[in-house]
DNA sequence: CTCCCGGTGCGTACAGTGTTCGCGTCATTG
DNA sequence: CAATGACGCGAACACTGTACGCACCGGGAG
């Protein structure tokens, strides 16, 4: 709880310049940290098990970032960098460039699934600098394309909104299943028992499983759900200057 | 970490039949612990704290709860039980409808903002009591309104994902300023160094600020904002069978 | 009635957690 | 060469979730 007078974002002073041997780095840490992640998820992340992937102490760690929290600040931007976004010929081309990055944030915390619900905490006073650069390039994008700037701040808000909380269901889901060790049949038979039971009061709840069951071995239902809401989205949207 | 064989649901199971003396009941253990997240935050929320609260000592909660976690999933369900999916007279109505819901979906979570991160996790394999009733309803009302079943799921779901990944982040910020103890004007300015740096090399999202700042006294711009994605959403929707 | 037995409360204990403090050490600068 | 700061880190503190085992008590069986 740093209740201090500093309570300003991680970014507003760089880095304290090393001068000295850098044989602990914050990039190290964030990207051991990372590595940690991937590896081991959300819960297996601790300062001491990160340290000891450093060949340090647990408590060296405090010298180049200042909270677990702050760590998981330089994580998430660091995990924004993935991102590009693409730059048009045509301004005209922006709906499938937005729905491309839609595709490619949904992939990236697919990727790490452990970050969509830290994501979602970093809100819109994040000034990462991979963050800021996202979306400064989307309002370039959007405006080239005829939309005021703060709509396009709208639709760049609501976009990651969406995929944001759409995504952490789904990471969430993965994780749980994961950790389960059992396939996603299994899974699903030991839920029988609930579903049935909430079907019962729930007849359109009942239709649709039995529907999405009958479907299921043929088509990818998440991701064509995951399009269905962002197609309704983007029909929603339209340049003011077209 | 409960890696039995019984991972199935909360909801598989009804609570074993309670015969003796209910000094302790599951039910107030959930509503104890929910006064205890809104007066004190989510990390305030420890067992002790709350059977402390309870006039019982701590692991006596284990007789009724199986985990934390699965206290914070009824907690959920719980806090979903405020919302009431409405009634329509007139079936083609259901455009307010589902907008008035959002809202009120919104409220709910700003009222209670330490559940926004908790509502991510728990996923459409969900089955908790109250948001069975509010899928099932919400569905119904679509299926009235002409849209096909699988279509109103994927309505249903795209909507929940972008009110809870908005009021995500909505509620961390109010957290944050609320546990620093300053006005939205003393946290911005503090901001501003962090702020200024960003803009440097970002000209759109600079002029995007100066806007706001300059309109900001007037309007309130989050639920402005919120509404736009949730408008340009609702506009993407249309009826299968009108 | 007695017996007993399952559900309940809870004290203790364990293996962790994030973080503070103060000490020793080392490289670089004056 | 001396000193000044940054750095690494061992120990300690105040917590956390939860497993275990014991005590108790109410109600049904014999």
């Amino acid at each position: 709880m740093a209740d201090d007078q500093v309570i300003s974002s991680v970014w507003a002073r760089p880095e304290k310049a090393r001068n000295a041997r850098p044989t602990l780095s914050r990039e190290q840490i964030v990207a051991e940290a990372i590595r940690l992640l991937d590896a081991e998820g959300v819960d297996a992340l601790s300062m001491r098990k990160l340290g000891q992937a450093l060949n340090a102490g647990a408590t060296s760690l405090y010298r180049h970032v200042a909270n677990k929290d702050q760590l998981l600040e330089l994580v998430v931007d660091e995990i924004y960098g993935e991102l590009r976004v693409p730059v048009l010929d045509d301004p005209a081309e922006w709906r499938p460039a937005v729905r491309a990055l839609a595709h490619e944030m949904r992939e990236m915390i697919l990727r790490h699934p452990w970050v969509a619900p830290i994501l979602g905490l970093v809100g819109s006073s994040y000034l990462g600098p991979n963050v800021s650069r996202l979306t400064d390039e989307m309002l370039g994008l959007l405006e080239d394309a005829g939309f005021a700037l703060e709509e396009g701040n709208g639709a760049v808000k609501a976009l990651f909104a969406y995929v944001i909380g759409w995504t952490t269901s789904e990471a969430a889901w993965l994780l749980a299943l994961a950790r389960s060790g059992q396939t996603e049949e299994q899974w699903l038979e030991q839920m029988r028992p609930a579903m049935e039971h909430a079907m019962e009061s729930h007849p359109r709840l009942a239709r649709l499983y039995k529907a999405q069951r009958e479907a299921r071995p043929n088509l990818n239902i998440p991701q064509d759900e995951f399009d269905y809401g962002l197609d309704r989205f983007l029909d929603g949207m339209h340049p003011t200057r077209p």
